[in-house]
DNA sequence: TGTACATCAGTGAACGCGCGTTCACTGATGTAC
DNA sequence: TGTACATCAGTGAACGCGCGTTCACTGATGTAC
C-alpha cells in the first residue's frame, strides 16, 4: 500500500510536520511515526535531522522566480526579450499576483520557522545565494519585466518599477499571514478578486484624477 | 551597577536572545546568564518558560496599529475624524509607510519565529484577538484612513482603499525580511527613500498617463 | 539599643524526561557456480 | 536446481546530553518590643 520510497515519505511527513505543529515540534520520533519507519531509518538518507530538514527547503518547498520568467521575463542577462507580448499587462501582472499569492502562501509559515533557529536559517540563506535564489529575487525580476513593458511603452516612463514589484509582491505575501489569525484561518477575499484589486489600484493609483 | 529590576533585564534578555539565535535556542540557561541571575530566578516571575516568552511578546514587541490613529485615522467607530487634515496626504501616507516599515524591522523576526511553535502561536493569536489586534489590522486600519480621506476628495473616489492599504503595508513588511540574506543584510534603499519612492508610486500608479 | 523573628529576592545543585543519534542486528533479495 | 555468500533496506533498543523545572536553602532587610 505505501509504495512511495522511503525517503520521499519522510521528506513528506517532515514537511507535514513542520507546517502543522512548527519546526520546533517535528521531532525525529513524529517524523519517523507519520512517514511509517523507524527513527533509524532517517539516518539512513539524512545525515542529521538539520540535513533533513534543509532537504525539505530544498525539495518541498516552491520557488517563485521561474515562475515570472514564463510571464514575461526573459531568463540570463537581458531582461524583456521574448515574453507573451500579445497579452495585455494588466492581465498579465494579474497572473503573476495569482501565482506570487498562491507562492507565498504555501511557503511563508516553513519559511517564517527558519527565524526561530537563525544557524539553520543562515544555512539555508547561503544555500539560496549560491543557487541565485532568494526573497529578494522576484521583486528584482518583477521589476526588470516592468522596465521591459516601460520599454515598450505599456508603463508609464516616470513609473519606479522597484516600488512597483515590492508594492505588487508585498501584498501578496502578507496576505500569507496577516489572515491566520482570524477564526477559519481566511482572507476576505478569494484569491481571483484579491489579485484583480491590487493589481488594478496599483496600475491606476489612489490620487484624484482631476484637481 | 545592574540596577533594573530583575524581572525587565530577564525580559530584555529574552527578548534579545530570541532575536539573535532564535526562539528554539533561547534556553532558560542562556537567557538567566544574560540576564545575570540563576535560571531559578526565571521562576520567581515566570511560570513557565513559555508564560515568559508571551511576556516578553505582550510587553516587548511594538504595536503598530495605535500609530495610525496619530496620522489621521479616529479610534473608536466612526473612523476619519479629527485627523490632522492640513497635512498633505503624501506626507501623511510617507510618514505611516516610515513607521510601517520600522515597525515590521523590529518585530518581524520574532514575530515570524512563531510559525515554529505552531501551539506558542495559538496562544499568542489567542491573546491579540483579545486586545482586538492582530496582523490584519493595520490593514483594515488603513483603508479606513483612506477612506476617510476619499470623502474629503483627497484620494480618487473610484480607488479601492483596501487594495491599496494592502499594497502599502505589504511592501513595508516584506522589506523587513527580503533584504536580510544579502551581505550585511541590508536594503538596498533607506528607510526614507524606500517610503517616499512607494508612496509616490501607490498615488500615481504604473498605467500610461495619456494612450 | 539589643534581640528574636518574619519576609523576601535570589541561588546551587539536583531531578527526570525527551530528544537526536548510534549500534548490532534481521530478513529479504540478488548472484555465482 | 541447490547452496553459499553478498548486498541492502530497515529495525529495536539503548545511549548520553541538554533541557525545563523544582527543592531546600541563604543572606540581607525590615519589624516588634
Amino acid at each position: 500500500m505505501e509504495s512511495r520510497p522511503t525517503r520521499q515519505r519522510i521528506l513528506d511527513a517532515a514537511h507535514e510536520l513542520m507546517r502543522t505543529v512548527g519546526l520546533a515540534r517535528a521531532t525525529t520520533k513524529e517524523i519517523a511515526r507519520a512517514a511509517g519507519c523507524s527513527e533509524a531509518a532517517l539516518y539512513k538518507y539524512f545525515s542529521s535531522k538539520e540535513d533533513l530538514f534543509i532537504s525539505v527547503l530544498k525539495e518541498r518547498l516552491p520557488r517563485l522566480f521561474p515562475l515570472l520568467d514564463d510571464a514575461g521575463d526573459a531568463p540570463g542577462g537581458g531582461a524583456g526579450e521574448g515574453f507573451a507580448g500579445d497579452r495585455e499587462v494588466e492581465e498579465c501582472l494579474t497572473d503573476i499576483a495569482r501565482r506570487a499569492a498562491r507562492f507565498y502562501e504555501q511557503s511563508f509559515p516553513i519559511a517564517a520557522s527558519l527565524y526561530a533557529e537563525m544557524q539553520l536559517k543562515h544555512r539555508h540563506d547561503e544555500a539560496l545565494r549560491q543557487l541565485g535564489a532568494g526573497p529578494h529575487k522576484p521583486i528584482e525580476g518583477l521589476a526588470a519585466y516592468l522596465r521591459a513593458e516601460q520599454r515598450r511603452g505599456r508603463i508609464d516612463p516616470g513609473a519606479d518599477p522597484f516600488a512597483a514589484a515590492s508594492l505588487l509582491l508585498g501584498a501578496c505575501s502578507q496576505r500569507a499571514y496577516a489572515f491566520d489569525m482570524v477564526p477559519e484561518g481566511n482572507p476576505p477575499q478569494s484569491l481571483d478578486e484579491f489579485a484583480a484589486s491590487v493589481v488594478r489600484t496599483l496600475l491606476a493609483g489612489i490620487a484624484p484624477t482631476a484637481p
